[in-house]
DNA sequence: CAATTGATGTAATAACATAACATCTGCAAT
DNA sequence: ATTGCAGATGTTATGTTATTACATCAATTG
């Protein structure tokens, strides 16, 4: 799928996750675009589904929170599963991607009949500074 | 790790997930136990806590839901990652572990020397019969 | 008994997310 | 050009999930 051209609202909060050091909550977001004329978290709830949809900015699950992809230029739909590991010190987020990891998983659902939607990798724990 | 004896209401708890036929949200807990007495997410939050720190109940990240774990009598930490998948049609959640897939994550993290505290993995679609 | 610890009870509030409805804007069809 | 539609936006209210703060209670132990 190829990204089409974001609206007012979905480009400001695409900016905001870009510019952001870590993963944002959609309140944090909203807070930071009252300036810009938000008023209300429907606004962000909106631009970010999008966004999602378009593949440009991911979902964590387990800290309700959205980080903009770190694949700029790539189309993550290609990578397949993505994966995550977040520090939960200092907020930090590594995103990769692992074939085999791909391969197991969905493979295991094959076996079961189970026809896989969207699926969540994520790990949380301490990176390499944090840890120190 | 052994489970200690569980409290009243830690047992009011899992014998309400255990009966489920699949994962309940807290308050859906605090619910069906408002006749045993519970009157505050609280009580369910707390013994959901202790729960899964002993390992007999799993928190699905991604849709705010609590199961119990489908491995009685094993102690599930020997498992490794526990992997979920999910159906969004009917709910049944089935439970699995995959050593090839645990290896592979701990050695990427181990790559970027990142350490892990808790991995969640889940797999969201729809199983075999809602597939039909 | 006093002190400590872990479990519990209660109220209030914070944090996350969606429903419902109104309005606006750009554009295609006639 | 105007009508009609679709998508985006604005606004209010509400629903859902989770935690903070503080009080009480029960069992244990020094």
């Amino acid at each position: 799928m190829t990204t089409p051209q974001l609206t007012k609202n979905q480009s400001l909060v695409f900016d905001v996750l870009e510019k952001a050091e870590g993963p944002l909550s959609a309140y944090t977001i909203l807070d930071k675009l009252r300036d810009h004329g938000f008023r209300a978290p429907l606004q962000v709830y909106r631009a970010l589904e999008k966004l999602l949809e378009y593949g440009v900015v991911h979902r964590l699950e387990s800290i309700n929170s959205f980080v903009a992809c770190a694949h700029p230029g790539d189309d993550c739909h290609s990578h397949g599963i993505v994966a995550f590991a977040i520090c939960e010190s200092c907020g930090q987020v590594m995103e990769f991607h692992d074939h085999e990891v791909d391969h197991r998983l969905m493979g295991w659902v094959r076996g079961q009949k189970f026809k896989p939607a969207k699926t969540t990798i994520e790990i949380r724990g301490l990176c390499e500074a944090c840890a120190a």
